[in-house]
DNA sequence: GGCTTATATTGACAGTGTCCATATGTAGAA
DNA sequence: TTCTACATATGGACACTGTCAATATAAGCC
């Protein structure tokens, strides 16, 4: 038969995917610390040592789960830049709020990112996926030199860092979280504002 | 005897303490997810089930690390604050170096500051101990109403965001990181005036 | 002394990550 | 086709974890 048919008592066919997508599933529902690896291997409906057979350990799981939603956040920003105005501060505005957006949809993915004792901080795809980010910022800014107050490189870490910094406070902060669910929109805008302003 | 006497042979006298010191160390040393209940009981030379006494359960001897962390920075920032010059730039930038300082030298004691899945993130004292670098900052912009641009709140936010969301960076992720520790320095001034020229 | 209360210990249980030997299915060579 | 390698899934084991319950010990107070 097909490579494709495989009956399902054995072997999977796709094991893989699969557990990466019991993975997020998990990760969506009850955080990250609830992503085990028998977990998943349950969710998945399978032995609890399958896993170890597509993934060397926990750290390799989460850590390829990473690679992909790093890559899902890119593909957003990458989307909301393009349906934006050219202007420096429109580019900027888009890519807070397209950060911010997916953050607060997905809010144990965003955390998962950043939980580096629990991945592969040294994988190479999690730095790649990771750095994508950072260049496309700096598509943003480069050739627009907003002001020979930052070199560029400052710019683009001044950017990622309000952002990156803002979306952190409001995910585990009471402080900030519960301060005013009415007026976020006008609040993110404002703190947009510091950074343009800044920046041009 | 006077009660701070104590044979050491089951009584403790300050095991409370002792641990919370224990975890510490632990803390410093082996990062976040080394902290176990059993490690520090362990570390502190007691039974396994000793903390029990102490903290309801592992989460919250972690918030109550945390609270005290949370305070020992506030300190730093508060002592780096009233050394520096009044100017509201120099302010800031006592406050973000104060910050990325002490996030540099103990790493692991800042990242559990935000490892909210595995606090109590709704204890008061938790929250408390927050809230008082938060009205740090409110100190400094208060009644320097740097520019209509931003409310003092959104202020407020605007900087803690950028101080934290640049250390979060410089801790978690490989690109910023290892970029140029020769040029830190500068790096660090370059960001900090995106945020002084943003207020001002 | 004896009583109560606080604190520490030991033992148990389910859950975890990871390794091992084993079982099962797939694919390629004869 | 059958035989043989190989990839993949299983079940069992081990040491570790957090947490609970029962027990032991000490301190404080009458």
């Amino acid at each position: 038969m097909a490579k494709t048919l495989m009956n399902r008592a054995y072997h999977h066919g796709d094991l893989k995917l699969s557990l990466l997508s019991a993975a997020r599933r998990i990760l969506d529902h009850d955080g990250v610390d609830a992503v085990t690896v028998r977990a998943v291997a349950r969710e998945a409906d399978v032995a609890h040592s399958a896993p170890a057979n597509h993934f060397k350990n926990r750290a390799a799981l989460l850590t390829e789960l990473a690679v992909g939603i790093f890559t899902e956040l890119g593909d957003e920003i990458e989307k909301a830049l393009a349906a934006s105005g050219h202007m420096l501060e429109e580019q900027l505005r888009a890519f807070g709020e397209a950060t911010y957006d997916y953050a607060m949809r997905h809010q144990n993915r965003y955390r998962l990112l950043w939980r580096r004792d629990s991945l592969h901080g040294d994988d190479q795809r999690l730095e790649e996926s990771g750095r994508a980010i950072y260049e496309r910022l700096r598509n943003v800014l480069e050739d627009r030199s907003p002001s020979p107050r930052a070199s560029n490189d400052s710019a683009i870490i001044a950017a990622w860092s309000l952002v990156h910094g803002y979306v952190c406070l409001r995910l585990d902060t009471v402080l900030i979280a519960g301060k005013d669910e009415t007026t976020g929109e006008a609040r993110h805008d404002a703190v947009l504002n510091v950074l343009i302003s800044g920046l041009l």
